[in-house]
DNA sequence: TATTGTTATACTCTATAACTATA
DNA sequence: TATAGTTATAGAGTATAACAATA
């Protein structure tokens, strides 16, 4: 059981990133059934929103998997702490509503950071059937420097966009999947 | 066993569309310990690429799975059929590699679109290892259907964004995920 | 020796039903 | 009656190892 700790060192994930295709030191290829067809078309899969969208989101969460492994944190684990870190005293029926989480899917990994003792649960101030949801010190810590993490990432895997660029992406993504958001037409400001 | 049909009444969907929010037909809540939280603070995650096309690819996907229901189709589903049409003869690797879906989950999709006489295999002209994938007349016809349905689909979602923003968002996507693709600053062109 | 397609299997993710305590 | 949190479990998705046939 790993104690929680101050630095990023410990808590080797349970999952961990491997790259599909080892690389082979120097492409011999003995026979490659593809060896003639030059390419496939994929044009018609690449005009999609969700093709794309998907395939950028699988993307990202390559490179988050292997950055994060030092601090043991999966995309949900970490939306979870951002969450609570940004929301001190949230429900969990919050955290499920807010990330689209199911509760009994919530259940393990509250308990999990709660364990590593990243969280801590305290009675909700009117509600005895809830309970508020906060960072503990080592929580905190971890959290800022998973965030810090994360952000640095998303840059590195966006290096082919300008700042600009992937401002005005994540815009319009917020506009297709935040349906309930204001339609203001102003550039992105934040 | 559904014998494949000419049109796309046919193949109920083995995963049924269910929203997670029956809609009460009157707000009643007799009592919600978020009442007094006005709302839940997501704006760091809402600047992170991943996050936010994360959301977007999901939010797309449940549009899907309603609109290919008829078709009885799932995102993969269709994803293999769109490269076996337009790529008459592909084999089973080539679709691996390009989709990022590993070679032995696809055998049972292959086999399930088979069993439904959307798509024929073929020895492959010059490895007998391989084999080359080819739609049926019932699979060009269905297929045919259900691109139709993408693209209106597609649409329909991103129905906040005009045609010139939706192709922008497009391009950065791919520019984003496609590494390998020529960094050119073209507009988009089809 | 490497690749294609495959089986078997393990692990993770997502979803449903049902329970308790409280509102 | 409805909600918050939970348990148990089913089902879908994703991963690895290993094999026969062929290159």
């Amino acid at each position: 059981m790993p104690a929680p700790s101050s630095n990023s060192t410990a808590n080797a994930l349970r999952r961990v990133y491997r790259p599909r295709k080892p690389p082979s030191t120097m492409p011999v290829s003995p026979s490659n059934a593809a060896d003639s067809a030059p390419e496939i078309d994929t044009s018609y899969l690449e005009t999609l929103l969700g093709y794309n969208a998907r395939r950028t989101a699988l993307a990202v969460i390559a490179v988050f998997l292997r950055r994060m492994e030092p601090h043991g944190m999966r995309p949900v684990d970490f939306s979870v702490l951002s969450v609570v870190a940004h929301n001190p005293g949230v429900t969990s029926r919050q955290i499920c509503s807010t990330l689209d989480i199911l509760p009994p899917n919530l259940v393990g990994m509250v308990k999990s950071l709660q364990k590593r003792g990243l969280i801590l649960r305290k009675p909700h101030p009117t509600d005895r059937r809830a309970q508020g949801l906060h960072l503990s010190a080592a929580g905190q810590r971890l959290y800022r420097e998973a965030q810090a993490t994360a952000t640095s990432l998303e840059l590195d895997v966006a290096d082919r966009l300008s700042a600009e660029e992937l401002q005005t992406l994540i815009g319009l993504l917020r506009k297709v999947y935040r349906r309930d958001a204001p339609v203001a037409s102003e550039p992105q400001s934040g």
